[in-house]
RNA sequence: GGGAUCUUAGCUCAGCUGGGAGAGCAUCUGCCUUACAAGCAGAGGGUCACAGGUUCGAGCCCUGUAGGUCCCACCA
């Protein structure tokens, strides 16, 4: 049998190979099996239009951990992986491709266009598969799906279709905003603000009577073509008066009236706002209010339109300007100041959005969002951390209606058809539709959907919905929704109204957010910068198993971590650890397989670290089923580290060096159990190295993966010798410093006497002999109830209850020895000090629970024995 | 303007229902002890932003202040 393992960890090696062997086994695929409870996640589909980042590896890694942690404990457990079409970025990346061939979209047609958008989906779509595979997620491929697929597209329609017969979709003219570089509309959560520095112009509108003016600023004079009315505050005194009269429209000479609406702040600026209904919301809204013309007067590409041929073909900026200078030459530009403002940008090329009149088709919010708030209200869908269902409350709270009509190519394109000769519309799943009226063969809208209607359906879609699929009866609503901060408007407010209107039901029980993965600096990683780290060079250097380990150690749900090399240093060197302890153990291992070994076979430290292990098991396990997966993987990397390999496998070295010795088996045994249950607690973090090591050490092709989840159970709960090992680690820590304070190299040996006049404590010391002294650097270990035989000038250590004496002749500096007691006293004065404080508080006495009380009191007395051994050791030094 | 969140060791961050302040990295001192120098054994280092309050007891709960970050919001 050949059980070896290569000294240092190399994770290229593996990682392939074993993948490769998952996939085969088919242990990702996932049926319908009623027999067990499900488990499901849907992926969040990563855009098509680039390539995997560290967002999304922290993301799938999340979700991954979760998924085969449910596996291991036997869920039926399906993850459904997938890629977003991404309509708007990937058009654009598209557009700008074919720039640099010199080709525009229309020169080629809407056809040849989407055959080339079809192709850049199997080219970076089976990219970004192939960088999913390699972090290890162990997602259901059977079930890939693209929310541009022939299935995604059935629910699109029906969702459609449905919406618009109840009412909830609608066609109109709104003010909505408009990308002049994208040449489209954009959802108002697909704007973002960003403070600019720009200028108020102050100008003036001549009365027409001539009895005057009215001064007036604005930050767009250009917007100043299509005003239709200037407004007022109606409680304003300034312009009561006013009110009714009419302006003329510098430069354009038009004639518009003053208006009274309350929109008008009466203490911002002069309080008198010029009103263009086409070029901004809430004029437009104040249009609506007193039926205002709404003038456009920009092109699709913010241009300046043909009825101003003094401008007409400007862009907006280059208007702007001109329009400035004429003002200034007709003597109604009073001033010009410097003005900060929030400008609103199209969150994929930041080209400052123009507000604009157009016709466009919605989703009515308020009857969708009203049932999604309760259902949160509820606790039918949580969220982890809390507090972010306030975002998701608030967003939902001031919701407006959606537009989601895009004038893309790449997408959903909108199921309604138009009768170029009788007007008439219909709203249908069919390919194509035949005027009712006139019978004519209809033309279908040439807009597609926001990338976001179709998926809000993502995990209803995913299982076959509309069908009544199996998959949908079984797996939906699925369970945890792993997601950024990020998207909480976009995507899961999205997914939730969906899921209650189309399903009925919430999409899924939980959302564990998380937060982003910024550079080491805390900046955000973009392209811009530079500053971004591909997944897959970090999984090239260290391994998948590192970098996954390095995004979820030391990070809280919901907050933002920064990544560092050093980081991932240190999950590999963590890997490495417990590829060597294995290495350890399995060279130590027999021929034969180990048999089990009964309870009374094993020794204090056996048990000590079987009942860690258990404790271990309990407590990983909640720490996961409260999302607390940081938490747990500190627990174990302190476990595997620490106790196992620090101090357990130190302990048992003697024991197998020995083949005399009566209890090898015994801890041999408990070496392959403690191993078994760490790298089964570990695998959900790192699947490869777990894997590697548990088919090694099994010696059997069986995954780990889908080995049983380690259950806390009482017959390995061994309370007393958790105790006697913990003591007697006191004692070896207490003679490690003593001997480090005089700089003794551990192989210098010396003598060991353990005095203590407790019968319990020195049994405790004859049955850890063995490794009592190995640890302690040992020659000869005495235990006894005096101090009967010992060198005078011995070194001591005090642990409650015993006194350890090393004799160091040559070496004891006496003044040495004595600081360093003196250090313990004043320790152990401040512990008492603190002890009586709180046991002389009657309050604390009265209202403290019992076994607090207890903890104190039994405090107290041990810090008094250890003080009246210290004390004793300071008199006989100092005599 | 509203809201969220953060402020803990030199750096980056944990700290689960309130009960003696932790980790990694960095620093210092010893060790090539036959699994691992990607390692082992030790050490130093913190008024838990500040001010109040609740409590027997506060890093944790409440109020306020200061600073940072983010989100939302129509003030031209």
């Amino acid at each position: 049998m050949a059980k070896e393992l290569e000294k240092n960890y190399n994770p290229a090696e593996i990682e392939q190979k074993l993948y490769d062997k998952w996939i085969n086994k088919k242990y990702f695929h996932a049926e319908v099996d009623r027999s067990k409870k499900p488990f499901t996640i849907v992926m969040p589909p990563p855009n098509i239009t680039g390539q995997l980042h560290m967002g999304h590896a922290l993301d799938n890694t999340l979700q991954d951990i979760l998924v085969r942690y449910k596996r291991m404990q036997g869920f039926d457990t399906l993850w459904v992986p997938g890629t977003d079409h991404a309509s708007i970025a990937t058009e654009a990346k598209i557009v700008e491709k074919m720039r640099e061939e010199g080709i525009t979209k229309e020169e080629i047609g809407r056809e040849k266009f989407l055959d080339r958008a079809w192709e850049w989906k199997k080219q970076y779509g089976g990219r970004i598969v192939a960088q999913l595979k390699k972090i290890g997620s162990s997602c259901d491929w059977d079930r890939e799906r693209f929310t541009m697929d022939e299935g995604c597209n059935k629910a699109v329609k029906e969702v459609f279709v449905n919406l618009y017969n109840k009412g909830l979709i609608y066609r109109g003219e709104r003010i909505i905003n408009w990308c002049p570089k994208c040449l489209t509309s954009i959802s108002d959560a697909e704007v973002e603000y960003e403070d600019q520095a720009g200028h108020f112009w102050h100008l003036r509108y001549p009365l027409k009577d001539g009895s005057g003016y009215i001064n007036l600023a604005t930050t767009r004079p250009e917007t100043l073509l299509g005003d239709t009315a200037v407004a007022v505050n109606p409680n304003d005194e300034r312009y009561k008066d006013l009110v009714g009269k009419t302006l003329i429209l510098p430069i354009v000479h038009r004639e518009i009236p003053i208006i009274a609406d309350d929109y008008v702040a009466m203490d911002f600026g002069t309080g008198v706002v010029k009103i263009t209904p086409a070029h901004d919301p809430n004029d437009f809204e104040v249009g609506l209010r007193h039926n205002l013309e709404v003038i456009n007067v920009m092109t699709d590409d913010a241009k300046i339109v043909d009825d101003y041929p003094k401008y007409a073909g400007m862009d907006r900026y280059e208007a702007r300007k001109a329009i400035v200078a004429d003002l200034e030459t007709e003597g109604a530009l009073v001033k010009i100041e410097d003005y900060n403002h929030n400008v609103g940008t199209c969150y994929r090329c930041h080209t400052t959005v123009e507000p604009r009149v157009s016709k466009q088709w919605f989703v009515k919010m308020k009857p969708l969002a009203e049932p999604a708030i309760k259902a949160v209200r509820e606790g039918k869908t949580k969220f982890v951390p809390e507090h972010f269902d306030k975002t998701y409350f608030h967003w939902m709270e001031g919701i407006r209606d959606w537009c989601i009509s895009r004038q893309l190519w790449w997408g959903h394109q909108i199921p309604a058809f138009y009768c170029d000769d009788c007007g008439e519309m219909v709203v249908t799943k069919e390919k194509e539709a035949v005027c009712p009226k006139c019978g004519k063969k209809m033309r279908q809208d040439p807009d597609t959907l926001d990338t976001w209607f179709s998926s809000a359906l993502w995990p209803f879609s995913t299982l076959g919905w509309p069908d009544k699929t199996e998959e949908l009866d079984y797996f939906y609503p699925t369970t945890t929704l792993v997601t950024g901060y990020d998207i909480i408007f976009f995507w899961v407010s999205r997914m939730i109204f969906s899921g209650l209107e189309h399903v009925g039901e919430v999409p899924f029980d939980t959302v564990l957010i998380h937060g982003l993965v910024r550079d080491s600096q805390g900046r955000k990683m973009s392209k811009s910068l530079g500053n971004g780290i591909d997944p897959l060079e970090v999984i090239d250097k260290y391994g998948a198993d590192a970098l996954r380990f390095t995004l979820i150690t030391g990070n809280a749900p919901g907050n933002d971590m920064r990544f560092y090399w050093e980081k991932v240093e240190a999950s590999r060197n963590f890997a490495n650890k417990v590829w060597n302890a294995s290495r350890f153990i399995m060279m130590n291992m027999p021929e034969d397989d180990i048999e089990n070994v009964d309870v009374s076979e094993l020794t204090d430290a056996d048990k000590w670290i079987l009942s860690k292990a258990n404790t271990l098991a309990k407590d990983v396990t909640e720490n996961l089923d409260k999302y607390e997966i940081g938490v747990a993987a500190a627990k174990l990397y302190d476990f595997i580290w620490e106790e196992f390999c620090d101090w357990y496998i130190e302990m048992v070295k003697p024991r197998l060096y020995n083949d005399e010795d009566t209890t090898k088996k015994a801890a041999l045994y408990t070496l392959k159990e403690v191993l078994t249950v760490s790298l089964k607690l570990l695998h959900p973090y790192m699947p490869f190295v777990t894997e590697e090591i548990f088919c090694t050490l099994q010696n059997k092709e069986e995954s780990i993966m889908i080995s049983k989840w380690p259950e806390y159970t009482e017959d390995r709960h061994f309370a007393a010798e958790e105790e006697a090992v913990e003591t007697i680690k006191e004692a070896v820590r207490s003679i490690r410093n003593a001997r480090a304070g005089m700089n003794v190299p551990p192989s210098r040996k010396a003598k060991v006497y353990v005095v203590s006049d407790s019968d319990k404590i020195r049994a405790i010391f004859e049955n850890g002999n063995i490794f009592f002294a190995t640890l302690s650097c040992a020659s000869d270990v005495k235990i006894q109830a005096d101090k009967s035989g010992i060198e005078e000038d011995a070194v001591s250590a005090v642990i409650p209850g015993a006194t350890i004496y090393m004799p160091f002749a040559e070496l004891v500096d006496i003044d040495k020895e004595i600081e360093r007691l003196k250090k313990e006293e004043e320790r152990l004065n401040k512990e008492l000090a603190r002890v009586n404080g709180m046991l002389s508080n009657e309050k604390f006495i009265s209202k403290a629970p019992e076994a607090k009380i207890n903890e104190e009191k039994e405090k107290k007395a041990k810090y008094e024995t250890m003080m009246e051994q210290v004390k004793a050791q300071l008199a006989h030094l100092q005599k």
